[in-house]
DNA sequence: AGACGTAGCACGGTCATTGAC
DNA sequence: TGTCAATGACCGTGCTACGTC
């Protein structure tokens, strides 16, 4: 800085105002010391001005990994709102999920330069790292069902759920199949607990539900498993690749979709419309979910204290594309369904 | 930091000692300020220490968007090899490709906390971007034909490209289609011309090729207007996304695949083994990708210099699955096809 | 001599104060 | 009165140099 004001003629003094937007600078001094900070390539360090105002225009963001559609997009989501505001985005990955791990970034964290945190994962993880979350570093979570101690944002997944299930049972479908994800997930959780709800309300029998762990493959290891269940015309399946798996089994053991069978997935990934059937899928709006990340840490972080604990949920919208259909008649689908088993 | 060294009973000197881990400091009296920085909750200060040591652990990654699987992937995997080494990431998202919001985004990074960039973008916007640069600031860049200029990594899209038209030129097709990624991406140009020039090579006629945006719509599209193309036995599209949609369109116009048609991806993104059929796709490293750019950022900080301009390919692999079969006799191809157009 | 305290400086920028033109 | 120079305190940490027991 020094350097600037001495080729501009200047204090250093000048060469901060200018920098700060101070305004008692005559227009003719301040483009003199821009001339100089431009030929020096000179700029701020940003370490002493954090030092000296004790914030780093940075968020941080814990998470698992950028592989699921889902999270990639909120990130983004999130590091362009956040861009807007002036703030910069630090991601912390946390590769295998396991306690010493999560408690690792939250320590990498305490020492990080970062203002706030989101944190996007399963809550029990999180629960031990708690203690270890340095004071004055506000926290928001994504995908998680601790409202009642963190502030939370996420989609409504039981809503998306519940939609799902109202349709295929509008539909005629006696009842509804579900493929879930891994049990470790709570956004998992909560599509399978409103799926058996809303059943159970309805007052239809309650099938066992399948597990899977979100990827395509295991959509098609649960595919296999219900081409062969007697009865199973309507399956809703916790996300969208792993519908696409399982539409694949379907297909190959000859069960028409929709025509005999009704499918609908949840996430709405941009290629769910171009499937081998489209799919009838609930969309998840991933951008939104960013946006109201970064508006809620930004507000602790203006008004200098924690937010109150609770859940902002973001709704959901089912889109009806070709993979869901009226359900055929009972003793058809059973009758129909037997010959063409290998 | 006074505070600790008053609740632990020692000077502040100490503290330091024991938090730079330092050798002459008696295990008791580690234990004693250890346990009076669990207490309060003590971090130090990044701010502070990156202004005495002039280094921030931080490093800038440049991206237009995360959305698809290739970027998301790379990503993840700096971050994951860069915390490995102690350094965290800065995401500058730039949402749309424009000259200004380029500068825009380095200027930004100039003033933010980084010691060095990734850049994951189109080079052609770079270039007029590059005067502003920070000197001191080192740079590597992926997806990019730079390397007469900037020290680049990326996956070896032209001898994927390569493998890809062999593979179906050695199954007998007369030639191959090609369906190719936006004009404006550098990975996409170089998957066409290893297209084109193997065609050339081998003697082949080169068909028009047609344009795509990586999205499944754009290679639905182009899959609708190949359908109507006679003697089109063989496609190699620019990515498995394009891929699936073009598989809906064949299937929708009834060219069956492989017996018809065959097809080959290239990214082999997870979903590309459960696509209607199993997609043959060129298998892309990514994890490798942004191992590499971890490693040769690190290596300029390290050193202290630039590194020496020069491209780093990572290879590719052809993975065989069922979208690629022998092709069918030239006949039968135009004459099995012509009665099945609506 | 080993373990630790005290003091002072440096890192780079911001800001308040004082005073000059 | 407005614009700017000069000076020094300050942010939190790390290190050197010395001192003490």
């Amino acid at each position: 800085m020094a350097d600037v004001a001495k080729l501009a003629g200047v204090s250093s003094q000048t060469v901060s105002r200018v920098s700060n937007g101070h305004e008692s600078v005559i227009p003719a001094t301040r483009d003199q010391v821009l001339a100089a900070m431009r030929q020096l390539g000179y700029r701020p360090n940003s370490a002493a001005r954090a030092l000296r105002y004790g914030r780093f225009n940075t968020i941080g963001v814990i998470l698992f990994s950028l592989a699921s559609t889902g999270n990639s997009r909120t990130v983004e989501a999130i590091a362009t709102h956040a861009a807007a505001e002036g703030y910069a985005i630090t991601l912390i990955p946390v590769d295998v999920p396991t306690q010493d791990n999560v408690l690792g970034a939250f320590t990498r964290m305490g020492e990080l330069a970062v203002d706030a945190v989101i944190v996007i994962m399963e809550i029990h993880l999180l629960d031990a790292a708690t203690v270890t979350l340095p004071p004055g570093v506000y926290v928001v979570v994504v995908d998680s069902d601790a409202g009642d101690r963190y502030s939370v944002v996420d989609t409504d997944q039981a809503d998306g759920a519940r939609q799902a299930v109202h349709h295929l049972l509008g539909l005629g479908h006696e009842t509804v199949w579900h493929v879930s994800g891994p049990e470790t997930s709570f956004a998992s959780q909560r599509r399978a607990q409103a799926w058996r709800s809303t059943l159970e309300a309805a007052g239809r029998p309650v099938p066992e539900p399948l597990t899977g762990d979100w990827s395509a493959r295991s959509g098609y290891a649960a595919g296999l498993s219900l081409a062969d269940e007697p009865g199973c015309t309507a399956v809703f399946v916790a996300n969208d690749q792993m519908a696409l798996g399982l539409l694949r089994a379907f297909h190959e053991r000859g069960r028409a979709i929709p025509d005999e069978v009704s499918v609908v997935g949840f996430d709405d990934i941009p290629d769910s419309a171009y499937f081998p059937t489209p799919l009838t899928t609930v969309r998840q709006d991933f951008a939104e979910v960013g946006r109201r990340c970064v508006q809620r840490v930004l507000t602790q972080i203006r008004e200098g204290q924690a937010a109150q604990p609770g859940t902002d949920l973001v709704p959901t919208q089912l889109l009806i594309r070709d993979s869901t259909a009226t359900a055929p008649p009972v003793a058809e689908t059973i009758a129909a369904r037997k010959p063409k088993r290998r």
